[in-house]
DNA sequence: TATTGTTATACTCTATAACTATA
DNA sequence: TATAGTTATAGAGTATAACAATA
């Protein structure tokens, strides 16, 4: 099937200007779901949005500021969530030797089965996606990645 | 190019397997970037992000328990949020004369207008997706209405 | 009996400002 | 003087349980 005649068949307007805003709205009604699916796997794990939020950008260790930075809150706020996650064994605070005012934050092997948890639920494509060809997997990849990094900031 | 030149391009891994993945990985490096933007519209309206996105869902009235659904979310959580945006002129209340147990939460003007300004932000297509030509971007709105039709729940 | 919305409680998040230690 | 992290404070979100009104 064409992209006109998907176009078509659903209803959206064909018009030269809109394509890119449809784009978009389709984006954003995928968000919507990632969204909830997020909340439903933080609540399972009996984590504060915030906190799983925390652990999903513990790929590796990062300074208590840059996690801050991407979690886009202040530098006070991670204080806090940091403590409650080392009070549950998830993360240490590990000591920067190059500059002694930094403080790297870690995952613990608790920590890290904990994000490996979180990432068996929202890493795990959708069902609409799996049902794609894998031509049109790819395709949708391709075109994803072009977005994603001509754009990294917003 | 083509997908598969891109692919390589760009160290994908180019297995039949991984494709779905791959894609996902994409997309929710998209998401995260939304999200960011979200919160950073939230603030510049001085919203607290479940507020903001309690408006979002807002295009038409709503019941509090289906609002609730929405945002994943007790019951009473609504309640409380409800009442803080009506306390700012924002929404307001409505009762259900077919069923008296449900109140329906509607936007006022001034709602409305804050939605937009919201909207104004969140819903503008990122530069990268600018980028993509015309028939680029028609392929991916398709590409992505497929992966969210088959699957609104998750 | 079940459901909708509210209230009460306890804990967490969030922004802001003031503070300490380090650079 | 500037930066990283902490502390203190106040307002808001969140889950749970108990409750009133309605179905």
């Amino acid at each position: 099937m064409s992209a006109m005649e998907t176009a078509t068949k659903i209803g959206h307007r064909v018009t030269e200007e809109s394509s890119a805003d449809e784009a978009w709205a389709e984006l954003r009604t995928l968000l919507g779901h990632q969204r909830r699916r997020f909340l439903i796997a933080a609540s399972k794990l009996d984590l504060h949005p915030a906190q799983a939020g925390a652990l999903l950008q513990l790929a590796s260790p990062r300074p208590m500021n840059e996690l801050a930075a991407v979690l886009a809150c202040d530098n006070s706020n991670v204080t806090g969530l940091v403590d409650r996650l080392e009070a549950r064994g998830l993360v240490a605070r590990r000591p920067n030797p190059a500059d002694r005012r930094v403080k790297r934050v870690v995952l613990t092997a608790a920590g890290a089965r904990t994000r490996e948890q979180l990432l068996e639920i929202v890493g795990r494509p959708p069902s609409g996606l799996e049902r794609l060809s894998r031509a049109e997997q790819r395709q949708l990849r391709d075109l994803l990645h072009r977005v994603a990094a001509i754009d990294p900031g917003a």
